[in-house]
RNA sequence: GGCGGGGUAGCUCAGCGGUAGAGCAGGAGAUUCAUAAGCUCUUGGCCGUCGGUUCGAUUCCGACCCCCGCUACCA
């Protein structure tokens, strides 16, 4: 079986985790649930960056210390991924003494290839925000947060031969045109390593909070240096070699538009001087508001995930986020946008198809599925339409294009229904001489129901699999893309049980 | 300043050389299996502005105007 190796970005957990970070697991969730479905082996990763300068001073101000922060903020990032029911196969944290050890060993192995050195970071440095500034944040030459006057300081730190790398990222992205995603996005990258490349420092003095620099227990790694190389601790590097030929290079990196940067630059150069593969393909999501607004938890804009959770469901959001927003782009969420979709796609369209399906598969035929007869051209037209459905499903959610693969997939839902108006089984059931042709069209449209589910299985799980235990069926698993895809998957004589409403109506 | 994205129906967006499209919202109708759901029909757009190329431009080219992102620099 192939193995297909997905990571989502590793978030600060220095605040709670908002919908903007719930987009990208359930983006990423999406993508492997949907290339499982395809027979693939797939690892989904994410994680916690616990390395941060930023945290440590977040948990001061707190009253705590780092590493008793971190212990509380930790479970709140994997607790919201579970209830998303994100599958992802391990949660890293960068305070692990596997990624420790994983980052001094990168750390070492760059260094012996020649491409860290000794330099000096200077710069103007606020006392009261503990932070460098450049020249043009500064605000009449004071802190732009304080307004007092910084002071010029400079360190001794490492620094990273970024700029060797221009010529072979150049070429990289050449020999690779995929290798970013969107193309837009490429641009962009391609745009800055041609303005020129700068070193930059890898290391802290001065610090407590970090992994200690494996040739100078002075310094620590820089946050980004060690937080890109969690991917491959997960894949296994500096202790399972085995894990590590199995996984890597990573498949895709899943991350947001604002740390292209990192991982479109620094990291591919970072594993050319340590000499590791470089991931096939980084995939750039935008960002989510908050009915145009930017999302911000001081100034009471926004939502949270667990609310919307609460009041919904977990698909309901999922459904939402990627239908709702283009995953290249950036996007609005409202909730008067996720109530319409609520009701009018899951409910009425979806969730309203299953019911009239199994309510009169109990009224006509004692909940029992008939054996279809032959086509007439109404089944036939179902079936094109399931078909298309497929491929462009199959083709929407393999290009990252969810709010296009569920689109395609209502057109079919809509498709479902129309059959339903078109054949007028609830016609039909008084009339004995039409019982073949009931057995039809039940047969047919629980058929339709069927393939709806498993279409919509990446993006809806839950739901999906209350859709077939609704028709009698077990939970949708393994490569089931593959395997029951055909029309037919249904046993006549079987016996498909209902349920309540899967969408209900709210408020 | 440079690079990139966007400006199409009230809303969210698709189309990107050949008589303007979808969903939602609004209006009307025929139905009843169903979560007052589904189905059918329908109102609604000088496709940001001004020029150009073309038999023909929302679609190509040029200039400009707004919104957003990245980036550089001046001071």
């Amino acid at each position: 079986m192939s193995t297909y190796y997905i990571t989502t970005a590793i978030d600060y957990p220095n605040a709670n985790p908002h919908l903007g970070h719930a987009l990208e697991k359930i983006g990423a969730d999406a993508f492997a649930r949907y290339k499982r479905l395809k027979g693939f082996d797939v690892f989904l990763s994410t994680g916690v960056d616990e390395n941060s300068l930023n945290v440590a001073k977040t948990a001061r101000e707190a009253g705590k210390s780092p590493r008793e922060f971190v212990d509380e903020m930790s479970p709140v990032f994997n607790g919201l991924w579970d209830s998303l029911n994100i599958s992802y196969d391990e949660f890293i944290r960068t305070t692990e003494p596997r990624h420790v050890a994983a980052s001094r060993q990168f750390f070492q192995a760059v260094y012996d290839n020649g491409d860290i050195y000794k330099g000096k970071y200077e710069g103007w440095y606020c006392l009261s925000c503990e932070n460098y500034y450049p020249d043009p944040d500064l605000v009449d030459g004071n802190c732009p947060v304080h307004g007092r006057k910084p002071e010029w300081l400079s360190e001794d730190n490492y620094f990273f031969a970024l700029s060797k790398y221009e010529d072979r990222l150049l070429e990289h992205f050449d020999e690779n045109p995929d290798f970013v995603i969107p193309e837009f996005r490429k641009n962009e990258v391609l745009g800055l390593i041609r303005q020129g490349l700068k070193d930059f420092s890898v290391s802290r003095a001065g610090q407590d909070w970090g992994i200690p620099v494996p040739i100078d227990d002075s310094q620590v790694i820089y946050v980004w240096f060690d937080a890109l190389i969690n991917y491959a601790t997960l894949a296994g590097y500096g202790y399972d070699d085995e894990r590590l030929a199995t996984w890597w290079p990573a498949d895709v990196h899943v991350i947001g538009k604002d740390i292209w940067r990192f991982h479109a630059i620094y990291w591919p150069a970072m594993l050319m001087a340590a000499g590791l593969e470089i991931p096939r393909t980084i995939v750039v999501h935008g960002f989510v508001d908050f009915a145009g607004q930017k999302m911000s938890k001081s100034a009471g804009i926004g939502v949270a995930p667990a609310d919307v959770i609460g009041t919904y469901g977990v698909d309901p959001l999922r459904y939402y986020l990627l239908r709702e927003i283009p995953f290249h782009r950036d996007g609005s969420f409202t909730p008067e946008g996720l109530d319409a979709r609520y009701h009018n796609e899951l409910g009425n369209d979806l969730g309203n198809l299953l019911n009239r399906t199994v309510s009169m598969l109990r009224r006509y035929r004692d909940g029992t599925l008939p054996n279809p007869g032959p086509d007439t051209d109404a089944e036939r037209e179902l079936k094109v339409a399931a078909n298309k459905a497929w491929e462009s499903v199959d083709d929407g959610f393999g290009q990252w294009l969810f709010s296009e693969a569920l689109s395609e997939l209502w057109v079919f839902v809509r498709a479902a229904n129309r059959y339903v108006d078109a054949t007028r089984p609830y016609m039909l059931a008084s009339d004995a001489s039409q019982a073949e042709r009931l057995d039809t069209i039940l047969y047919n449209l629980a058929e339709a129901v069927r393939n709806a589910a498993l279409l919509a299985a990446p993006a809806i799980p839950e739901s999906s699999d209350k859709i077939y235990a609704q028709l009698g069926l077990s939970a949708i698993d393994g490569a089931a893309w593959l395997d029951q895809r055909a029309w037919g998957g249904l046993v006549p004589g079987s016996s498909t049980p209902g349920g309540k409403p899967i969408f209900p109506r709210i408020g």
